[in-house]
DNA sequence: GCCCTGACCGCCA
DNA sequence: ATGGCGGCCAGGG
């Protein structure tokens, strides 16, 4: 064969790559957060060499496939603030998960003490 | 290609 | 604490 410009899991996914490895960068850090811990939009970008680009990790998480099963609920806003509308249907949901985990959920927001750095990764 | 819309963020009034 | 603003940049129309 000639000419294979097609990856195997470029098959997988829907055509206009590009931007892919981003999505995969971000996915695998999202993956990396341990249970009961928490990280932020902002620090997982930067972790997925991506600084500044917060709203990115937003856009790849709401893309998601499913079948990743990605703990999207351990991921918050810039000072353990959950982002979703206070009583919305995600709020509530990621509140739940969260709390699922022990983690402190008060008042919208995630105890300091939760957030982890996620240095090398 | 231009314009608008975001699961964001830091800064400043 | 709170709201506005600009910066960021990928998608969709």
């Amino acid at each position: 064969m000639r000419h294979r410009r097609t990856r195997p899991d470029a098959l997988l996914r829907p055509p206009g790559a590009g931007t892919t490895r981003a999505l995969d960068a971000i996915w695998q850090v999202v993956g990396a957060i341990p249970r009961g811990r928490v990280s932020t939009y902002g620090a997982v970008a930067h972790a997925a060499a991506l600084p500044g680009r917060a709203r990115q990790v937003g856009y790849a998480l709401r893309v998601a496939p499913a079948e990743l099963n990605l703990p999207w609920h351990r991921v918050v806003g810039a000072g353990g603030r959950i982002v979703f509308p206070r009583s919305s249907r995600q709020h509530l949901e990621q509140a739940r998960r969260l709390r699922a985990e022990g983690v402190r959920v008060r008042d919208g927001r995630v105890a300091a003490a939760a957030l982890t750095d996620l240095d090398g990764l």
